[in-house]
DNA sequence: GAACGTCGGGACGCAACCGTACCGTCGTTG
DNA sequence: CAACGACGGTACGGTTGCGTCCCGACGTTC
């Protein structure tokens, strides 16, 4: 046996990038379209005009693709612009959501793997784990600072905030379907600038009578 | 050819209703494990102990067979208690969204079912004249009782107050999958009173400069 | 109590997809 | 310029599900 060295993987043997980001695409496209309950290697490969070994080359399976995607896009930071009050930071964020859930795909394709993870562990590991850097990152950027500005109380409650905050544009686009013209974005936005303050202040008396 | 009376089906040849509900039952559980995308009348049929035929009696295809569910789901009305103010008609909405969707089945089921109306516009236009039902019960009942209460504006916006209403809940429950303590509903129903006080007031000042 | 007629069940042909094995191709390296 | 070695593509066996057809079973009605 000969400990000779191996060379380097050159010429044609060498993974061809325009062939993954061609099969990323169609993974893509054919997830907005049939979801990932249905999403098929094969048509995956058809789309991208690609051989599936092509794919299996690349990911163990369709999970292995699938969760590689999501991690890629859901590594992406928040980089939220300061704009010195609560009120104008989320009506950044929320024309940034609105941005994004506008897309075709991204408004088929969220709710889908997010429906998938309530019942794939492996998907709702990734998926939660986006999620909650994404829900932390809101309630650490905006409530964060706004409760430095002195706008809301240190002891608000980080996740009731978050709901409130990520919940109504969330419904409207993704779950009623409804475009959300951005001029409405200021109203919403003040709007939930008002249920914060409301929530800051702790616990209300209120018990409804049953 | 005797143009005789056809006897009405009997006996042994009359559909059985403890089949069609253990059809039914089957579904919803196949429903929440795989999702409509990976629905198989096989699966159902194995579940419920019955033949595929049987399901296929009964009904055409897997897509008539969840249509029909859904309507029978969907058609439910909703009898709001009147409270006698729109914070306390809040909790009430809260409380029983919050108790449907903690049960594991509607948690999986719904978010999964919306996520598939959006590429199937049979299954799309059923559930969306549901949704649209819901929004308007709730837009017409909560926000129409406070507008005759003075609570609110008249000329407040239904869609985006029913946006800031639902969408908290929505999320929380549905997409984050966090629990919500029943203690956590009245302090989340101030806030949306207070946010539709001010989404109520009319577009507001405030353009984010950029 | 016999005839009726739909019932449920099993089997079938067909189609789609999974994951793998093999084969000729091709660009770089030494 | 020759040898290397992973590349992409085709072909394959196995599995699963669809929707249909035919069969014996069975309870009511006349």
């Amino acid at each position: 046996m000969t400990t000779e060295k191996r060379r380097a993987p050159a010429g044609a043997a060498v993974l061809r990038g325009e062939i993954t980001s061609a099969i990323r695409a169609a993974v893509l496209q054919e997830l907005a379209q049939v979801g990932y309950g249905r999403l098929s290697i094969e048509a995956v490969a058809r789309r991208a005009g690609v051989s599936k070994t092509a794919i299996y080359r690349r990911w163990r399976s369709k999970l292995d693709l699938v969760l590689d995607m999501v991690s890629a896009v859901a590594g992406r930071n928040l980089p939220l612009l300061d704009t010195g009050s609560l009120l104008g930071d989320l009506e950044i964020l929320l024309h940034v959501m609105a941005r994004a859930l506008r897309h075709r795909l991204a408004a088929q394709i969220i709710p889908d793997l997010l429906a998938e993870a309530a019942r794939n562990p492996q998907i709702a590991e990734k998926l939660q784990t986006a999620l909650d850097d994404y829900q932390q990152a809101v309630g650490r950027i905006l409530i964060g600072r706004a409760v430095e500005r002195g706008e809301l109380s240190p002891d608000t409650d980080r996740r009731a905030a978050v709901d409130l905050i990520v919940g109504p544009v969330y419904w409207r686009m993704a779950i009623s379907r409804a475009p959300l013209e951005p001029t409405e974005v200021p109203r919403m936005a003040a709007a939930i600038v008002a249920a914060l303050r409301v929530a800051s202040l702790g616990p209300v008396r209120g018990e409804v009578e049953v």
